[in-house]
DNA sequence: ATAATAACCTGAGGGC
DNA sequence: TGCCCTCAGGTTATTA
């Protein structure tokens, strides 16, 4: 579910309910997810949390003896709620802290995941080999230039490989490649470094917008206090049943790498 | 190395 | 109402 603007979003609403708080408890309820959380979760109650960041789709929380790293999968949300408050079927975690609150981990599919390390997280194994964060300046057209060159793969799973830029998902990555008026069936390969240049523009400029908002809500994604995001009402291509409302051609549907696409066939070539 | 596929899950929604 | 099918914001491991 969660790209980089939901990640931003939930990362930004529980910030300042976690920071400087001490852990009271832990409740795991469903240790089941992408991975099984480890036991040296439940050790580090009493601990205190110094950050909350993201890399990529990942949450880091630091803690005194190591980071927890969070990833939300699919159908993931965090929400920070009194202690007591009703525990829903999916609340597979709840982090209970001195405040009063706690943060709460709803996800239905489990495809998230929380894993906990004492080293440095970005050396940890699934985060050393990823690229680029897409709003950073290491992000730009050299780069995406480079990492397309002589790849015979479509643009669309291109910049949804987090190994060449983080935090582009199936929805942004179809609005973005609609912006810059490239097919996502494109062989990466074959774009020019001009297009390219537009490219790296409107993904940087469509995960803003979309930030700006609050993420995108279709089903599961709420925000930290329970709002939806609102960027659905800004997307142009994904999940359109109509008509562009460029070019008035009908939106196409494909699917890619088993994922659904969205373009015009106007306005995309 | 690159690229495409299977796999991990639950739930919503449509057709009958 | 119920059953069966398809589809869903991700990523890794496996297979060519």
């Amino acid at each position: 579910m969660p790209e980089l603007p939901e990640v931003e979003t939930t990362t930004n609403g529980i910030r300042p309910h976690l920071l400087g708080q001490r852990i009271e408890r832990f409740i795991i309820r469903e240790r089941r997810l992408r991975w099984p959380i480890s036991e040296a979760i439940d050790q580090l109650t009493g601990q205190k949390i110094y950050d909350v960041y993201r890399r990529g789709k990942y949450i880091l929380i630091p803690v005194d003896q190591g980071t927890m790293l969070w990833h939300l999968g699919m159908s993931g949300s965090m929400r920070v709620l009194p202690v007591n408050s009703p525990v829903d079927k999916h609340e597979h975690v709840e982090m209970q802290l001195a405040s009063g609150q706690s943060l709460k981990f709803r996800d239905p599919r489990r495809f998230g995941s929380l894993l906990f390390t004492k080293a440095d997280p970005l050396q940890h194994k699934l985060l050393c080999k990823l690229g680029p964060e897409p709003l950073s300046v290491e992000f730009n057209t050299d780069y995406l230039y480079r990492v397309c060159r002589h790849r015979s793969t479509s643009i669309k799973s291109l910049i949804m490989d987090s190994h060449r830029v983080v935090g582009v998902g199936n929805i942004y990555a179809s609005e973005a490649l609609f912006s810059a008026g490239i097919r996502p069936t494109r062989e990466a390969g074959s774009i020019s470094k001009k297009r390219l240049a537009k490219l790296v523009e409107t993904i940087k400029r469509t995960l803003h917008a979309a930030i700006a908002q609050g993420g995108t809500t279709l089903q599961d994604f709420s925000r930290a206090d329970g709002k939806p995001g609102y960027f659905k009402q800004s997307l142009q291509v994904y999940g359109v049943k109509g008509d562009c409302s460029v070019c008035g051609k009908p939106i196409k549907q494909i699917t890619q790498n088993q994922r659904s696409s969205y373009y015009c066939p106007g306005c995309q070539s």
